[in-house]
DNA sequence: TGTTAACTGTGTACGGTCTACACATTGTTT
DNA sequence: AAACAATGTGTAGACCGTACACAGTTAACA
């Protein structure tokens, strides 16, 4: 098989489009990309992402590892493949609707239902934004529900990457749920009111420990109505965004991060070697007196 | 020294804490953790952080991979305690203000400018809430910046769960800005209008590709402008939400999700059955036109 | 003041990861 | 029939994290 990237396509992407030249000349395949995609995710499904390698995804199929990659150049491919299966189609509702905030809150609610069913989904890192058909499909039925809306082109995708963005991080953090085990009477003993005066009180009221699926579920609120605004603002015809940030004073995005990441940047590289001189006047103090 | 789980803290978290027992028994120690930390760092930032290995940062140091563990129980722990020095403590800056939308937007900007230095804490997964005294640190400035608006300790504390979601997430897809290469031509020819009805336009709109950045920021001004409003009700005495989603259909959060969840997977179990056999099928047919 | 016990850094070894490459075999094309 | 491409396999190499045994160093206890 070619496996070489397929015109401009990446090669996992080109499989995930169909888009790759199928061989005509040696021995018939007795494998095939969707089952061994099937038989990762199914792997994956059982015992995470982190048991699915070459050699287990190969013996459940009953073949070498080696043979895999006939049909996958590299893991990653396999990887990617995973997650376009994994995140699937999304439910065929969507479509346009006057009801954008239903349409949206039920988008929020079916990728949160994936998660649950491929928790290992999380465990994949994001490197681009969507190439490939799935999770086109995703942000399509996502501007579906926005279609009927105020809101420009531009505006619909922006939200939608917000959107995204906030039911990943609910998934992740819901999914470690059981995990986070520090009992919170150890923690509060720890965290002091002098430390963190803002942090402590929050703490003694409750509001850090508990509700976790509805402080989600206020986040997502939230986005709905600064998006509800933001649509009636516009359709009055006016800017844009309630109160919108003092453009005189060192606020502006791209400036403001790059000045504070160089301060930030700086500030570590003083701190450390100060550390490093402490160290070796240590060790030398210590040699010293052992002579 | 003892490593094991200090009191009811995992060991690395008490690490992070500085809360460890310290030998007095045996000979100097000729490494510190601090030493360890710094070096991993370093070589996080040069090469990422698929680049720390054991052996890389002991090597780093003069010593032998074997060496770190009497400072760090196994690797996870160092990159707890990479993730804690890497994110540092939040400007002095935040404290009360009234200006909450310029404290949470400079927090925001501030969480990015780490991301920009250290970019390699977006490859850490997150599993559990934030318990190390830097991350903590970071929740109680965002909350202090919240400190004198009419949000509940709650709602103060899911808003900045929502905004570090947010800034995560936008700190990830910036960062492969460089690496998605997909040409938007050759996108634009898979993305048919018949099978993309609504990203079709958005695309053709230019509203895809470019001003990422831009798209970030306006999602950070809807989850601002949603506070803003629901700060509004709050003080008007009103219930909290513009335009609460309907009660009555199917949309409450946990059974909707538990039920697609549910419906997901049984379709997916069906359709991967269905593969399944025709692949079965076909290989049959195979060998008996081969006898 | 020995002696004991704890702790140090080191070296070896094991099981695991991904994948490059040579190999005989199978099937199509010429 | 010959040429050639594609298949699945086996070997081997370069890494990874870490368990464990070892000799040497230091403090605490007899």
């Amino acid at each position: 098989m070619d496996m070489g990237s397929d015109g401009d396509l990446p090669r996992g992407v080109a499989l995930a489009w169909g888009v790759a030249a199928n061989p005509q000349r040696g021995p018939k395949r007795e494998l095939s990309l969707e089952g061994i995609v099937d038989a990762a995710v199914q792997i994956a499904d059982a015992d995470g992402l982190g048991a699915v390698s070459m050699s287990s995804v190969a013996t459940a199929l009953g073949y070498t590892t080696m043979s895999l990659y006939r049909y996958v150049s590299a893991k990653d491919d396999l990887i990617l493949l995973m997650q376009e299966a994994g995140i699937g189609l999304p439910p065929i509702a969507a479509g346009k609707t006057e009801r954008w905030r239903e349409g949206l809150t039920q988008w929020y609610r079916a990728t949160l239902a994936v998660y649950d069913v491929h928790p290992w989904l999380l465990d994949i890192p994001v490197d681009s934004e969507p190439n490939t058909p799935n999770n086109l499909a995703w942000l399509d039925a996502g501007l579906g529900a926005l279609a009927q809306t105020a809101l420009p082109q531009t505006a619909r995708v922006s939200a939608m990457l917000a959107l995204s963005g906030q039911s990943r991080w609910e998934g992740q953090i819901l999914r470690n749920q059981a995990a986070n085990v520090i009992p919170s009477e150890t923690l509060a003993e720890l965290i002091t009111p002098e430390q963190f005066p803002f942090l402590a009180p929050a703490i003694a009221a409750g509001s850090f420990t508990d509700g976790e699926s509805e402080a989600f579920e206020f986040g997502l609120l939230r986005i709905l109505d600064g998006l509800e605004v933001h649509m009636a603002e516009l359709s009055a015809g006016r800017p844009g965004t309630v109160a919108q940030p003092d453009p005189d004073r060192e606020f502006a995005k791209d400036e403001n991060v790059k000045k504070t990441a160089a301060r930030v940047k700086e500030a570590e590289a003083k701190l450390r070697d100060a550390r490093q001189k402490q160290r070796e006047a240590v060790t030398k103090a210590r040699e010293r007196s052992r002579a």
